[in-house]
DNA sequence: GATGAATGAGGTTTCATTCAT
DNA sequence: TATGAATGAAACCTCATTCAT
């Protein structure tokens, strides 16, 4: 009728408050009315939009996980060596240092806990990043990785760790040390110069 | 006469309760009734042994900490080069995989959820950390890293990243990851053999 | 569009249910279940206007005091003498006898205890009662008293007394006595008459 | 057996504890747990010694009425006119100020507020105020008051109200202010010389 | 779509009372 | 008598969800 639909704009407001929620008190402490003032919405207007809290949840989970895999797509699709696909793949993920956008790094850890606990978020996160785990371990495998799996699965560690560290905001830890020990690492398991490996210098 | 107290091994009780909850459910939804049914206790024994159920989640953090530490002097107090103490550091902690008690690990990525938002839980996380980070910053140096804050940040980052890993039950992930390639990387950054390390072959 | 705000409505209904509650049970002894009954109400509604059970009773506490000051102001105002403006002031406290207003009488005695353990209430009682008394003096003094503020004591403490002695329900307390005795105290110590007064008799 | 009994000394332990826990939170906010830690006593303590908290109450305004009532009897049967025993009352009850003991005007605050809804506390109150009522009322009737009951129920409501005055502790209020306007109120209501009634005379 | 009140289940916490030692 | 743990009901409070306007 006369009035113009808003139902998208106002679904991510909400979702971007309960990020912001949950980036300074965790998913549970959120409570719908504290979305509901942060987005600057009146508190009946979040079960229009949304069913029941937890849908904000995963309505949010899958726009982290959409943002993040197009990231991940743009840098694995750009052209290059398997290493540098890794290399563009990191950087997506903790370039800039994870400082870029402090609040969805917490909301991220947040996430993480979460997902025990809730099905629907854990499902969500298993099923990405298990996909991206398999997508990494094939670019391993393509660059001479005899432990592509491991690899995979230890790169997602060091992204996922440095996103729990980041939240800690211990002191002493220096600013952007994770895309560069990262990226180093890297070279270390598939390094660009397959001949500059010395054979039996190390197992 | 009298009755003898009996409050510590209660307390106990109580947190390896919370502990398995928060396995399952999280903080936030392990009810202090939940808590008491899994330790077997009446409900209102638990504010008779404690002030608050974030004293609980206090006296668990503790909990793990003080049992971590014991592991990690344990380990840097073995004889031997910065490189086997660095060795035994991620055997303590990742040691076995992380399926050695996967409701610890569980516990601890609820832990790092809480710790946002939880101020009591972030100082003491921030401040065991710091601690360990500091002297594996030491450990670095003297096995000849010249970036021993960051490889620090980085190891520990690669430990919270594991338990994170664990804890989302990824199928794809193999077992026992952790610790090998922590342990390849160690040798990577700061290898026990310098002479092995090619003039050039890395930046 | 939307809803029309009727707070102010429902706090006065639950601060009346509180009165109401405060004359038969006592303020600690009120749950505010058996608040939200009296009022007529779902008991999670108290929460909604309220912060907290003591909120109420200091609104309750801000209701009377604001009553009765309007009613003092009137009498204060009132032309006259010194000495009639006091017998308003007495007639609006205790006229008609306490009876008039049995609830409000008794939850008056409950506050004047709660008031020893709940800061606010006494803060707001003191500020209040001294505002009164410094007025009280005032005007013993324009009527001729050498001991305005002993005068000014003693009339409070004639009326809160008669509140509890009122609440006792004590049978052989004749109806009405407090208004005449406290008028005739005031005949006895502020005398309309000043030829009466002796010339000289006084410093 | 063995043992000494002390009953009675630890029930008059507890009943001081109640009394002073009551000048600072009121008989609801009083805990047996704090009752017991101040008299210095095991919390399990409490029930051997009182059948239930509300025992306690009750033996505490017995121990109090009786006190009183033994300082009434002595001003009452000390020799003198009947405005002299009046004068001696008024002394055994707010003489030396109520600051003499300030825990226990606040207590009897309490125990006014406790009388409403408390059953056993009013009947207690309303028996022994309705006994020194009448007996006052014959002391006024003998010193040739012709509206003895209406004065009786004065003199008492002076002292309850100077109870509750003094609880609220209004700093303007000056100290001693009661024993002697209530003095002076005695004798103008029953003057010794009822000669000395010359119009204007009064002081 | 929007607003803000209303509902009631469930959570944490308190605490009088009981009990084992 | 004495101690301190144990019990469970009930209190206050929170909050997701629903509803009237």
């Amino acid at each position: 009728m006369g009035r113009k639909p808003n139902t998208d704009a106002r679904r991510q407001q909400i979702v971007e408050a309960l990020m912001a929620e949950m980036a300074v008190a965790g998913y549970e402490r959120a409570s719908t009315k504290s979305i509901a003032a942060r987005a600057g919405l009146a508190p009946g207007l979040i079960h229009y939009h949304f069913a029941s809290k937890v849908e904000i949840l995963l309505a949010l989970v899958d726009f982290l996980i959409e943002r993040a895999s197009l990231q991940s797509a743009a840098a694995l699709d750009a052209a290059g060596s398997p290493q540098a696909k890794l290399a563009a793949y990191v950087a997506s993920r903790v370039g800039l240092g994870p400082a870029a956008d402090s609040a969805q790094v917490k909301a991220w850890v947040g996430i993480l806990a979460e997902a025990m606990g809730q099905p629907g978020v854990r499902s969500r996160l298993a099923k990405w990043l298990g996909g991206d785990h398999a997508a990494l371990a094939e670019l391993f495998a393509a660059a001479g990785s005899t432990a592509a799996k491991e690899h995979a699965s230890m790169l997602i560690a060091m992204i996922l760790g440095s996103f729990s560290l980041h939240a800690l905001n211990v002191s002493t830890v220096p600013k952007g040390y994770a895309e560069r020990q990262i990226v180093l690492w890297l070279d270390s398991v598939v390094p660009l110069q397959a001949k500059a490996r010395i054979p039996g210098a190390r197992k």
